[in-house]
DNA sequence: TGTACATCAGTGAACGCGCGTTCACTGATGTAC
DNA sequence: TGTACATCAGTGAACGCGCGTTCACTGATGTAC
């Protein structure tokens, strides 16, 4: 069972979580301090850098949830799917999970409001794209693995996942300035998207 | 014709800037302070701000000029083409004025070396890719009014130009890692690579 | 159940650092006559 | 060609700011007996 003080911890760390993507997405992260944060809750500045390592970690801690639950997804495809069906199925299916994993944190509308957040600020959109970067040289492992194929000597890896990332990542920012952000849209832009792509790619968009 | 004051506002900024990628190519971009940039010009640090609005806009304001050329080069394609050829031809092609350009500037190997660097950092990998992110914008803009679409209304332009921009982005790790980076390398794996793109998302890699 | 000790989350205050800004100023270059 | 003035690149020193770190310390929680 978990002990008093594991207890306390947990809380300590969830309350600069909240308090941190209160203020970065209704005051903006540049403009939010992290004694601002740790003020919110109550705590000194030496307490919150106990928890993260820095200003962008606590930005995306539940991000990096709810991609893990999205790369586990990937893990657990039936191998005779394609790479590109395993990637996509795994994000539609683990779309639940991840509301699931961060509700158990932070109010969703609160994760939500980030996605917006991060698109608007220069700084928090660096980071994203690099976060992303890292995430699909994991996926581009994951599926060389899966087809047993070298993910240095065989491009397709790389390729396949670049693509599928690229797709995300037109889906988030329609998705984010959307009225109404539901999971149900994010699902109908991804597979509409992707389903998009061939023909995005090949042929003359005017004699359509 | 130039004057005396124009030339030397000239060579002044171009002495920073050539400063600033060796520093930064060989001792890494963290480590490098303003401060440095400018002693090694023997100029204050206060005229440094005076060319370059932040360290960050040094480190890639050549690669801004290589960017602005490639964008030219597709604004410049026949309209006949398809989107994508015309993506790619002009990337291929533009491959030599970009040399020229930055060659004007600063030596080749230097700019090469900024690619390495790029990877290497995060805090510049993070601020290259936003960088990207805002070019494919611009991007997706000229191919939609190429094609006469709605860039809001039809996902097309962006997905396009985000495949590019994927595809792009593994040629130029592949590139940056190899023994030779030389204008050749980045030709043959563009074309190999956009030719990959289409089997990579379709079918079971296994049967092949 | 109570006591003695160990662990460890949290404290508070001070600091180093580098980015970018502000200020009043100097002196070289450009221009008008 | 020379003089008087205007422009403007560069100076130097100081500053504000916020991130992240360091230190010796306190006091609550956990554990052994």
């Amino acid at each position: 069972m978990e002990t008093l003080r594991e207890r306390k911890k947990r809380r300590t760390r969830e309350s600069l979580l909240r308090a941190a993507l209160e203020l970065f997405t209704t005051q903006g992260y540049e403009r939010t301090t992290v004694d601002e944060i740790a003020d919110a809750v109550d705590v000194s500045q030496r307490t919150f850098f106990r928890y993260f390592a820095g200003k962008e970690d606590v930005a995306f801690a539940v991000q990096d949830m709810a991609e893990a639950a999205f790369v586990a997804a990937v893990r657990a495809r039936p191998p005779h799917e394609t790479p590109m069906r395993a990637l996509r199925q795994a994000f539609l299916e683990s779309w639940d999970e991840m509301r699931e994993t961060v509700e158990s944190v932070v109010p969703v509308e609160l994760h939500l409001g980030m996605y917006r957040t991060i698109e608007a600020e220069p700084a928090l959109l660096a980071a994203r794209l690099r976060r992303l970067a890292a995430m699909e040289e994991t996926l581009a492992r994951v599926l060389a693995e899966r087809e047993g194929v070298d993910v240095d000597g065989d491009p397709r890896p790389r390729l396949a996942v670049a693509v599928f990332a690229g797709v995300m990542r037109v889906t988030e920012r329609q998705w984010c300035t959307s009225e109404d952000p539901g999971p149900e849209l994010i699902r109908t832009l991804t597979t509409s998207y992707l389903d998009q792509v061939g023909s995005a790619l090949t042929g003359n968009w005017r004699t359509t």
